[in-house]
DNA sequence: GCAATAATGATAGTAATACTATTATCTTTG
DNA sequence: CAAAGATAATAGTATTACTATCATTATTGC
């Protein structure tokens, strides 16, 4: 499996080399470690012995590398969704399925490649917020650094819309529900009275998929 | 009107002098012109003509300013939310104008305070997320910085609970509906293709109200 | 095999940010 | 009107987020 990632996120593919794959990897767990507040490039030169200067051979900065790391976790993840799919006929099941897939961090390394599929889903459920809440958002928005996520909560509109035709907010919905999951998440670590306590860990996905299903399939 | 801060919030109490007001009413204007990321005390100071130093007399740095700043919103609007359902003796009544108040920045300035109510509730929209999402929230929380966003949380989840008892996500459901409008809105700004293009500047409300609605009144 | 080219390492330096510290001046109040 | 408290003026520090330069090491094309 290969993830294509566009060339505007980056300065050099860290994909072609293996210091830019060293640079993937060790930031992916030197994030999910220290939080991206703490992360600097300097502290991941020291990790993998090499100086800053090469890091910013491949990413104009510590932001522009988080836009890439959750653009190759939004591909990955249509992947996911289109997989896991792919042999459903009924469109309520997929969008649950779906669903389920959006709602709850990656369980299992696929080692497809040099990137830890478990860590780096964490580091979204708790940071990808950050990729987009910056002041540049606009420029990079128009530049397409944020079209892979935009790309899932399309899909899985249109399995919305196959629903509900009639539905007026789908895609209002479907980024409800995946950005509602991070956050209930994090309530859930750091200020669980903003959330429900809760033995299940199940809690999450079923809290969205009961408010999904019930708008779509209730008159 | 007077809103009450805990002091853990600042230093020295803001509304305490003409300098300490001089500081809120000036970092509502600037922060809602430049957005917080571009915020500075220097840049502040020379506003009001005062040097940094006397800025950080009054708060221990931005991030603690812009907590004050969510804590004083979140209390007044818990006030709003009393004021405007005191009379409804319909808890769905309740529930559905408690989430028109939670789903919308403020239309007027009632120019109770030094503070303008209508720019800081666009900034609570577009920027509260970054006083909870920093790796200090546990010590923060623990110091009680986010005690006033918890009530109102806790106070409207009562009101679900009220028309639907049994129903296990009452928290859950608030701060979906909460933290959720604040992202449409931002969405509908920056990245419009994750919300849902609407002439009608009620949709974010109105999605949110019949969400809740159907969870709560279908079985 | 070797020159040319590209990638990386080593090192230094800069501007801005986010503070802290010190002392002087001004203002308020008993 | 003296003392206390608040503010102004100024300087300084550590860290961050870069940029620049040049030496060294790999890689590739012929």
């Amino acid at each position: 499996m290969h993830v294509a990632i566009s060339p505007v996120l980056y300065v050099k593919d860290p994909d072609s080399s293996e210091l830019g794959r060293a640079i993937i990897k060790n930031s992916i767990e030197l994030i999910s470690q220290m939080g991206f507040e703490s992360f600097t490039f300097k502290k991941l030169g020291v990790i993998i012995s090499s100086p800053e200067s090469s890091i910013y051979r491949y990413f104009k900065n510590k932001h522009m590398l988080l836009v890439y790391l959750t653009s190759w976790y939004w591909s990955w993840t249509e992947y996911r969704l289109v997989f896991a799919t792919m042999n459903m006929t009924s469109a309520i099941e997929r969008l649950i399925k779906s669903i389920d897939i959006l709602t709850q961090p990656a369980q299992i390394d696929n080692e497809f490649s040099f990137i830890n599929e478990v860590l780096l889903s964490e580091i979204i459920f708790s940071e990808s917020i950050k990729a987009y809440h910056t002041k540049n958002v606009d420029d990079e928005n128009q530049k397409g650094c944020f079209s892979a996520y935009k790309n899932v909560v399309e899909r899985v509109s249109e399995i919305v819309k196959e629903i509900q035709p009639d539905y007026p907010y789908p895609h209002m919905l479907v980024s409800t529900v995946i950005e509602g999951a991070h956050q209930q998440k994090y309530f859930a670590a750091h200020l669980p009275e903003l959330t429900d306590k809760v033995n299940d860990a199940k809690a999450v996905p079923n809290f969205y998929k009961d408010l999904v299903l019930n708008i779509l399939t209730n008159e």
